[in-house]
DNA sequence: CTGAAAGCGCTTACAG
DNA sequence: CTGAAAGCGCTTACAG
């Protein structure tokens, strides 16, 4: 029952012009009289007409849209996806529409659907990857990707010879190591992945040490065991962290998943948050304002991420150059 | 630095063979030799040849991608989205992907961003659109869009006359009477909008009064008062009604986001849950996994859900029709 | 300021 | 089974 998309042909004969006209009239190019330009505006108005973006794009060879693939684990369940990933997703969507561009998304997880010619097909002008690190086989078909020519700019380093933007994570481990000392807290722990290949856990780890050595301590490294996903193994590091050192005072976890796990771990130990034990985690993710208590965090400024994935992207911004840092600040709430 | 992509002309020459010949071997179309069809996917994928889309769809009058539109709140935050949404669009994602489609994402939330003509420019075959009810700009926007040709369906029956697809709400409202009284519980009430302009929060309520009238039961009705999200209604909503009603056993909220909130507001009152009160909430989001204890709740079948909208808006699928039912099922956990 | 025409890269009906 | 050619709906250099 659809009626036929109207053309500019159409919009041309209604306004009584060229169909040259139309679209420079529509396109808002320059030297087409205001007069001419409202006759058609009017006529294309009450056709209905809306630009053919495939026509258009094919013309002048760009699609004004980015594509967005997000790397998911293995079998993952759409809903199990780290939260982390769809608020940076969302942050990625208002950059782009701030922009008039369109946002194309493509959550892959194994050869099943691995793709990475969005932009060589001409349906995007950029590609930005995200999304777990820990998919191995994903990662090194981006790899391949690249190096056959397919650019494109990811969060977070997951190894690789990547463009990419991440957090400025020393600082973040510098802020909670600050404030886990300022309210009096002297043995601390690091939760985290210590073998990891990207860099990003490796250097929140850094910070933390770093600031604390200036005060002269230094934190127990506890490396979450292998379980189902970050949140499990947070429990499971929690409680062997705490039956190994009873007397813990102050936790810094990699991620805020990991965080809501120890925070679970700690009271499943008996233990108090932030009475007995204070906890700091890294994300800002929304479940952290949820937990009880909510999750004190190391917040990184989302629009930022967004807007500097985005423009170093579409490599229309000379300071989003490879190694920028997302700045992120310290959200106290109420586990420390 | 990027050399201009190859065309099937380029493809054409080294394979020995016409542009037609190519096309057709790329698409597997029928009636072209093995042998030449192999020499053809030889010569392409040397120059790393991908078909261009536009020309493609252009020509074909098909996009093969599906736009999806989610509706936000005025000025939230992208990170303060129900995350219940972004798991119907990683479903929606999932099943699109299905299909070989492509997925476009927008969120929109004010006249800013308001956009609807994703089909009509061609963009993509069928639009789907979520999110919140509450923003009734979007929704009037929307209204007035499909009284001008442009057609979508969509998630809730957020009022209007819409192509829409939901969740059993009834049989979840029962499923949650029929646990609750089955764990003992009499004194019940129901947590969520009472005036709501869409069907949901009212369907739920009604299969859980209904289940409850057959025990002879009528529960305590509770409108959440405005506040800031569902999370600081449903603590409020918790609060008022144990201060009114002390001797309640038993809570069924509308959401998740509310049941999040009840459970704070239940502890905040000095009530343990499930002991002094069990809780059940809707939609089984990752976040209710995380809370102490975890939360027992009515989990709609997403995978069904994201397969359902898209075969709907596709019109692909006879049996997708408005009013179909997406499955439900309880999920116990820890608060009830 | 406006119009006629070429061409973006495909797909497919029409010949052979 | 394969090739030459038309045409999808735009944008813009070229004339006027």
């Amino acid at each position: 029952m659809k009626t036929l998309r109207p053309t500019s042909f159409d919009v041309a004969e209604r306004a009584g012009v060229s169909q040259s006209t139309v679209s420079r009239a529509l396109r808002s190019s320059p030297g087409v009289n205001a007069e001419t330009r409202a006759r058609v505006a009017q006529a294309a108005a009450e056709l209905g007409y809306v630009v053919d973006r495939h026509a258009s794009s094919l013309r002048l060879k760009s699609s004004e849209t980015i594509a967005l693939v997000t790397i998911c684990r293995p079998g993952e369940d759409r809903s199990a996806i780290n939260p982390f990933y769809f608020a940076l997703l969302g942050s990625i969507a208002a950059a782009t529409s701030a922009r008039g561009f369109n946002l194309l998304v493509s959550f892959q997880e194994s050869e099943a659907n691995f793709r990475a010619d969005f932009v060589r097909s001409g349906l995007a002008d950029a590609m930005i990857v995200i999304g777990t690190t820990s998919n191995r086989a994903a990662w090194d078909y981006f790899a391949a990707a690249q190096a056959s020519g397919h650019d494109f700019t990811c969060w977070g380093s997951p190894g690789g010879d990547f463009h990419w933007m991440r957090s400025d994570n020393e600082v973040g481990g510098r802020l909670a190591a600050d404030h886990l000392v300022a309210t009096g807290r002297r043995r601390l722990a690091f939760v985290g992945p210590q073998r990891s290949p990207q860099r990003q856990f490796d250097e929140r780890r850094d910070g933390f040490t770093a600031a604390l050595a200036a005060h002269g301590l230094a934190p127990v490294l506890a490396e979450p065991p292998p379980a189902e996903d970050r949140h499990a193994q947070g429990i499971a590091a929690a409680r062997a962290l705490l039956a190994a050192h009873p007397d813990i005072e102050g936790i810094f976890a990699a991620s805020d998943m990991l965080a809501l796990g120890v925070l679970q771990g700690i009271k499943d130990m008996g233990r108090s948050v932030p009475g007995d034990v204070a906890l700091i985690g890294f994300d800002g993710i929304r479940a952290g304002t949820l937990a009880d208590p909510a999750l004190t965090t190391i917040e990184p400024d989302l629009d930022a991420a967004g807007e500097a994935l985005v423009a170093m992207a579409l490599e229309d911004d000379a300071h989003a150059r490879d190694g920028t840092r997302i700045p992120v600040r310290l959200a106290v709430r109420g586990t420390a």
